[in-house]
DNA sequence: GATGACCTGTGA
DNA sequence: TCACAGGTCATC
């Protein structure tokens, strides 16, 4: 979700443009949208207005201001971006502002899954090259839980209601709370002094409260640092044998949710 | 709520 | 050669 971020920062360069011509050269990537015609149809001679985020998913809010019409009449409003793990926005042929952890910087032509022209020249070019991410027409926002940069102390009880799943699976669960993903849920819940697997309707207020100081702690920190994988958990240390960096134990390396996890069992309990 | 499939580049 | 990465979705 951080990575998304930066993505949105980088895009605000197309605010005010308006798209003259898009790509499609992958089907499956834009699944979501429909056939390659109809994202097309949808798209050209739209204006970009506003280039908003909720949790991992980028919203770009378009108008259409050479139909005349008014919305709610069909045309789509907001083209939804999802990046999965690899995916990554190029803007007028910038590269992105970092490296991700587990994808290759590299720039292959055949890894361009989007490409959007404007009439004023530029363009945006998402490259994905696992193919996880997606385009979609007028996203459901509303089926998302609410933006884990914005978690309040009172947003907690909500999220964690009355479920038995382990707390690491409710806070991967984007319904819940959007944005966390596997090593961001890891680095909280070892800020935090938790076991990922601890069933989360036991977890104490004082835990509670300390979850969500961990959560509003780690993102404008890591974001700050550069990204997801640089926390005080981070990528280097998600190997077997590490060490915990607060009391020296050795990292335990479990499966949570069906997520590789890894945890400290000296003080994460 | 839990589990596995899906995608494919990467590194052992 | 093959296990693994993780976000999402289908299925139980």
């Amino acid at each position: 979700m951080l990575e998304i971020e930066y993505y949105r920062r980088e895009m605000l360069d197309l605010v005010g443009r308006t798209i003259d011509h898009v790509e499609c050269p992958d089907p499956w990537w834009i699944r979501r949208a429909g056939t390659p015609a109809d994202v097309a149809r949808a798209l050209v001679g739209a204006q970009v207005v506003a280039i908003r985020r909720h949790g991992k998913l980028l919203l770009i809010d378009i108008s259409h201001p050479s139909t005349g019409r008014s919305a709610g009449d069909g045309d789509p409003e907001v083209l939804g971006l999802r990046f999965g793990m690899t995916g990554r926005p190029m803007v007028d042929d910038r590269p992105p502002p970092f490296a991700l952890e587990y994808a290759s910087s590299a720039v292959h032509e055949e890894w361009v899954r989007f490409h959007v022209e404007f009439v004023e020249g530029g363009q945006l070019r998402i490259l994905d090259p696992r193919r996880l991410g997606a385009a979609e027409l007028d996203p459901d926002v509303s089926a998302l839980g609410v933006d884990a940069w914005e978690i309040g102390r009172s947003d907690i009880d909500g999220i964690i209601g009355t479920s038995s799943a382990a707390i690491k699976s409710v806070l991967l669960d984007q319904s819940r709370v959007a944005g966390l993903g596997n090593m961001l849920v890891d680095e909280v819940l070892w800020r935090a002094g938790i076991d990922p697997s601890r069933r989360a309707g036991t977890l104490s207020t004082a835990e509670r409260s300390a979850l969500t100081e961990a959560v509003r702690g780690t993102l404008p920190e890591l974001f700050a640092r550069g990204g997801s994988h640089l926390g005080d958990l981070p990528a280097s240390r998600r190997v077997v044998d590490a060490t915990c960096p607060r009391d020296g134990a050795v990292l335990r390396r479990t499966t949570v949710g069906g997520r590789t996890t890894y945890m400290c069992p000296e003080h994460q309990r």
